[in-house]
DNA sequence: CCTCCTAGAG
């Protein structure tokens, strides 16, 4: 769970370094290009004849004259061959020096020419500068462990390190920088946490925060980024663009409205302008904090849109079961000139998927293969096998999953599952397991959705063994639980939890809300319920759900009409769908569920996804 | 003369 205060300060403090952030761009593009005033050369042809000059005069041993030249090539964006030129003039050079092992080392790592990177030959390069005896200088070690991250090369990159110490680089910032990111892009978020406090407070810089909190990110630990971008703030930095997209990416996987809001916020009241990275990453974490229509703003706004905008955008529009509106915004993508790539495919399928567009998705699916040329992987098959199994063609699905050229995998198994659930195809469910259980990859999710569906059909002994069955293979359960935010602080509850402070509380307006319901007519269906009790004891487990709980205590301490958010781990139950649904009625509430595949948004009694899940 | 950081995926 987050820590409530934690984020709440943050968010009151938030600013951002006042920057340009087009005019940056700019600079860097051009300055990368070769196009600087300072460059001598605008084309590869150039640079030879002006070499060859130099050759005639002798002079293309000098470091000094050839500088110009090296860089020139190392660093041009599309100049085939020039990396090659490059690696000439350097090798003619009498004494290079630091600063030419460093133009060429950054050449490789930024794929100069335009021909792709080549971080194994920077590193080679690196070891040539060390037998020559040539010092490294400060500019030397970021080029090296941006090659070692490009590589994944985890120990060189610790030996690097070692290296550094000893040459009395431990001080230099970029160098340390460079480190934590290093460690960051090798998914080790500790030790970029180590290298980060054994820089002096007045040795950070707002790249080290970043570099931290990109750690963070990519290795998945979300919580961590958003506590440490709160600590940042709180320290009194102003959080850059980088960083601010880190923790906008770690707001989204987390579903930390709140927060992200508030970064939101402090860039509106700061820059004139967002550029596409900012605007992009409002526009996810809009959409998986559930408020689609700010993700729709951003985006309609957005004058820059790049593939990677239109991606979050339809995979947002998919996870709220929008899959028309998804479909558009897809083709208003390849309309403008975007190439669709393996991801955005992702995108779509899931978006007709879960809105069950059977012949859109079919469509889809083909179009990617002939007009995009893009040969589906296992996560398109994935897409496929849950689009026409939940669509109700249990044999077609069945079918394609052994078509699939990757091998069947547990996911499209296990959607097949599920989809065998919905439909009620007990048989086909249990050839689902088995094959889930000759892939090694059965969890106790899969034999929980066996034993419902014998307890459905009134086979308690199969029901009782499948329950079991999971607890003998040692498979543990996640525990189920739902969270609501509640003024920047996250309120996590589980089923029957009296834990909470206000529980008493809790417990009245659950009161309340059942009592009203009743009143509307009604009944709680215990069908589902896969317990061996009395119907009372059903009743009373039903109605402590976690999710109930926790809109219960969202509807009773935010202001009215406010939207209440929860998320919770579990899958949404047909029970507590039309529970919530009448709830968003009855209280004018709009109630937002996040469940562990999507969105459902209740409003005026109606869901969001159309009754189709 | 050069360096750090950043977005999408059943």
């Amino acid at each position: 769970m987050v820590g409530g205060l934690v984020l709440s300060q943050a968010q009151h403090q938030v600013g951002i370094a006042a920057t340009s952030p087009a005019q940056a761009q700019a600079a860097e593009q051009a300055a990368f290009r070769g196009r600087d005033h300072r460059a001598p050369c605008a084309s590869l042809d150039e640079a030879r004849k002006a070499h060859a000059r130099h050759v005639k005069l002798g002079l293309d041993r000098s470091p000094r004259h050839a500088r110009p030249l090296l860089a020139a090539c190392a660093l041009a964006a599309d100049w085939p061959g020039s990396m090659a030129y490059a690696a000439s003039i350097f090798a003619a050079l009498d004494d290079p020096e630091a600063f030419d092992y460093n133009t060429l080392m950054r050449g490789y790592v930024a794929g100069g020419g335009g021909g792709g990177r080549d971080p194994a030959a920077a590193l080679r390069l690196f070891v040539d500068m060390v037998d020559d005896g040539v010092e490294p200088d400060s500019y030397t070690f970021p080029f090296v462990f941006k090659a070692c991250a490009q590589l994944g090369a985890l120990q060189e990159g610790r030996q690097l390190q070692g290296h550094l110490v000893k040459l009395g680089f431990q001080r230099d910032e970029h160098s340390q920088n460079s480190l934590i990111s290093f460690y960051g892009k090798c998914g080790e978020a500790d030790l970029a946490r180590r290298a980060f406090e054994q820089m002096e407070d007045d040795e950070q810089t707002t790249a080290s925060w970043s570099a931290l909190l990109a750690a963070y990110t990519r290795a998945g630990r979300w919580a961590e980024c958003v506590e440490s971008f709160g600590a940042m703030v709180r320290a009194g930095w102003r959080p850059d663009e980088s960083s601010m997209v880190s923790a906008l990416s770690a707001c989204a996987h987390l579903g930390a409205h709140d927060v992200g809001r508030s970064i939101h916020c402090a860039l509106l009241r700061n820059t004139a302008r967002l550029n596409t990275f900012m605007s992009t990453s409002l526009v996810d974490m809009y959409a998986k904090c559930g408020c689609i229509e700010n993700a729709a703003a951003v985006f309609d706004a957005m004058d820059d849109k790049n593939a990677w905008t239109y991606s979050a955008m339809v995979s947002g529009l998919a996870l709220h079961g929008d899959g028309r509106k998804a479909l558009e915004v897809f083709d208003a993508m390849v309309r403008e000139g975007h190439r669709p790539d393996a991801a955005v495919y992702v995108g779509v399928l899931n978006a007709c998927s879960r809105a069950g567009l059977l012949e859109e998705g079919l469509r889809c699916f083909d179009r990617m293969r002939l007009e995009h040329k893009l040969t589906p992987n296992a996560q398109h098959y994935g897409c496929m096998v849950d689009l026409m199994a939940r669509a109700g063609r249990l044999d077609d699905a069945r079918a394609l999953i052994g078509n699939m050229p990757t091998g069947p995998t547990d996911t499209a198994w296990r959607s097949l599952l599920n989809a065998c659930r919905i439909h009620g195809n007990l048989e086909l469910a249990e050839r689902a397991l088995q094959e889930l259980e000759r892939l090694g990859a059965t969890n106790a999710g899969d034999y929980i959705i066996l034993s419902d569906m014998h307890a459905r059909a009134h086979n308690r002994d199969a029901a009782a063994a499948r329950r079991t069955e999971a607890v003998d293979r040692g498979l543990a359960q996640a525990p189920g639980y739902s969270a609501v935010e509640v003024h920047g602080a996250t309120h996590r509850f589980v089923s029957q939890d009296r834990s909470h402070p206000r529980a008493d509380d809790i417990y009245e307006m659950l009161h309340q809300m059942e009592w009203q319901l009743r009143f509307e007519g009604y009944t709680p269906d215990t069908s589902e319920l896969a317990l061996d009790a009395g119907e009372e004891e059903k009743r009373r487990v039903v109605a402590a759900h976690s999710q109930k709980l926790a809109m219960a205590f969202g509807l009773l301490s935010t202001p009215e009409g406010a939207p209440v958010r929860v998320v919770t781990n579990l899958r949404m139950s047909k029970e507590c769908h039309a529970y919530s649904a009448l709830i968003s009625e009855i209280f004018g509430r709009e109630i937002v569920v996040r469940d562990r595949n999507r969105f459902h948004r209740f409003k005026r009694g109606a869901c969001s996804c159309g009754n189709y899940w």
